[in-house]
RNA sequence: GGCGCGAUGGCCGAGUGGUUAGGCAGGGGACUGCAAAUCCUCUCACUCCGGUUCAAUUCCGGAUCGCGCCUCCA
């Protein structure tokens, strides 16, 4: 499998420290508000990434952080008048069961912030110990960058040529140099009973920090995969480098840095004044699913910017009616035939497989695999149009298309049987045609169609199926 | 100013030094009592200017346009 990799810029060959066995590292969100589909296009490329690196033999260890403390979630909580804690469970919760509609498989950790603060003091003393920190008049510590050689390597950044400018707050008057960063912060009035004990007096930690520790702590001094979105790079992961390195002399601390694109919407970047900000619930609202919004995720590659518009959307929608229907008649010609060896699938099945599954051992290349997918679909109706397709044949390619699904995950849906009173009415229906009397046919027709059933009059009868919007 | 990314057919979006990406939409056909749905099938492309080459959408240089990062935004 071959992925890119952020810190050499190449697309180098994906070998783990441990045979088998992938640790990896997502940031995850700061639980201030919901996730907006920006957001979610992150998760979903590291749900990607994890469904083949299984798919592909791997066993995987995920761990992804729940940012619950820094300045966004403690300003909400106090504007809503609610304790940090409550107010960031509320959207702790929110953010799991848009994972579970996005069919983003668990990590196999979420740990949180608020539950490591130990663990990063112990960093930091590390840190100021090694002469990488200092410690400030107000009792805030900060990382002192020129001391980590090669600070900047992730992000391509001279540090040197970093321009003094006034883009430093005022709170952070007494660093050393502008490119310092905050370990710890000393308490301020701002942060309320936001409040923990330290070695350097009270405070709150650094932003950066949480991560170097929780990922230490629940994946070793030194991993395989880090990845975030690209605005991650810089200063995020430039610091983490700095911290987990320069605490632990552990080099590299990441062995592959990975970052999706970002997403936009119309062509421009999502901002609330252009009316283009989505969360994943305002998409529900308007009637489209999970699975729409993540086919429409799959599309674009994870390195490139992606175009979200509602008419991708709905052709998202078309084209999943599309593959179920080519599943459907699959079942139907399988029944309950058995899978037999990849042997007995035939060449339409195979050569679609292994072209999906070079595609995503390519650097994720989903649209390709889309791609290859729809030369199933194609393939496949074009010999059950012909006839030639025995149930075993069927059976192997319904196997293909789970395979697939197991790293897209968004084939499968369950599809609603009719009830009695419809399989009735489409009796009677049936039976009024056949007398030839075309009105009342007509009439029951609708009539399914007004309970949510579309009739479709084949050579076998006819059957009933879902309505679609 | 520094670093970097992109420009593909109506829309979305891969890829390649010479041979079909794919999806959606649109045209045609099959099927149908009529429809719908479905299936089959077809049209439409590589920002501009130079260069390298037998051959460039693909490589190199330049231009134009768009975008991102340069201290806490996935």
């Amino acid at each position: 499998m071959k992925v890119f990799n952020t810190y050499s810029r190449q697309v180098e060959d994906f070998q783990p420290i441990e045979a088998g066995q992938v640790r990896m590292y997502t940031c995850g969100p700061t639980v201030y508000n919901y996730a907006h589909i920006g957001n979610f296009r992150a998760y979903m490329f590291e749900d990607i990434l994890r469904r083949q690196l299984r798919a592909e033999g791997y066993a995987v260890k995920q761990v992804m952080n729940l940012t619950d403390v820094d300045d966004k979630t403690i300003r909400g909580s106090r504007a809503a008048g609610v304790s940090l804690q409550a107010f960031t469970a509320r959207f702790k919760q929110a953010f799991f069961e848009d994972l579970k509609r996005l069919n983003i498989e668990p990590a196999e950790l979420y740990p949180a912030a608020t539950d490591h603060i130990p663990e990063m003091i112990v960093l930091i003393e590390k840190l100021l110990a090694a002469g990488h920190a200092y410690r400030s008049e107000d009792g805030s510590i900060y990382y002192r960058v020129k001391t980590f050689e090669g600070y900047g390597r992730l992000a391509h950044l001279d540090m040197g040529g970093l321009k003094a400018e006034a883009r430093v707050s005022q709170d952070e008057y007494d660093k050393e140099n502008v490119g310092d960063f905050a370990l710890w912060k000393a308490w301020d009035d701002a942060d309320g009973e936001v409040v923990w004990d330290s070695p350097w007096g009270r405070g709150r930690p650094g932003w950066h920090i949480e991560c170097s520790a929780m990922s230490i702590k629940h994946l070793g001094e030194s991993f395989d995969i880090h990845t975030g979105g690209i605005d991650n790079i810089f200063p995020h992961h430039e610091n983490e480098i700095a911290q987990s390195e320069g605490a632990t002399g552990c080099h590299p601390f990441v062995r592959y840095w990975m970052h999706c694109g970002y997403l936009v919407v119309d062509g421009s970047k999502m901002s609330k004044s252009l009316g283009n900000f989505h969360t994943l619930r305002d998409l529900f609202e308007r009637g489209y699913t999970g699975r729409d919004v993540r086919y429409v995720l799959l599309s674009a590659h994870y390195r490139q910017a992606l175009n979200f518009t509602f008419a991708a959307l709905d052709g998202a929608r078309s084209a999943l009616a599309r593959v179920d229907e080519f599943r459907g008649r699959l079942a139907e010609t399988a029944g309950a035939a058995p899978v037999t060896g990849a042997g007995a699938a035939p060449a339409w099945v195979r050569a679609p497989l292994a072209a999906f599954r070079a595609a995503m051992n390519e650097d994720l290349n989903t649209p390709e695999a889309l791609a290859a997918l729809f030369a199933l679909v194609a393939d496949g109706n074009r010999a059950l149009s012909q006839g030639g397709v025995s149930a075993g044949e069927a059976a192997a390619a319904l196997q293909a298309l789970r395979d697939m699904d197991r790293v897209l995950g968004v084939l499968e849906a369950p599809e609603p049987v009719p009830d009695a009173e419809a399989l009735r009415l489409l009796d009677a229906r049936t039976q009024a045609r056949a007398a030839r009397n075309w009105a009342e046919a007509d009439r029951i027709r609708n009539a399914l169609a007004a309970s949510g059933w579309d009739v479709r009059d084949g050579p076998e009868g006819a059957k009933l199926k879902p309505r679609r919007a």
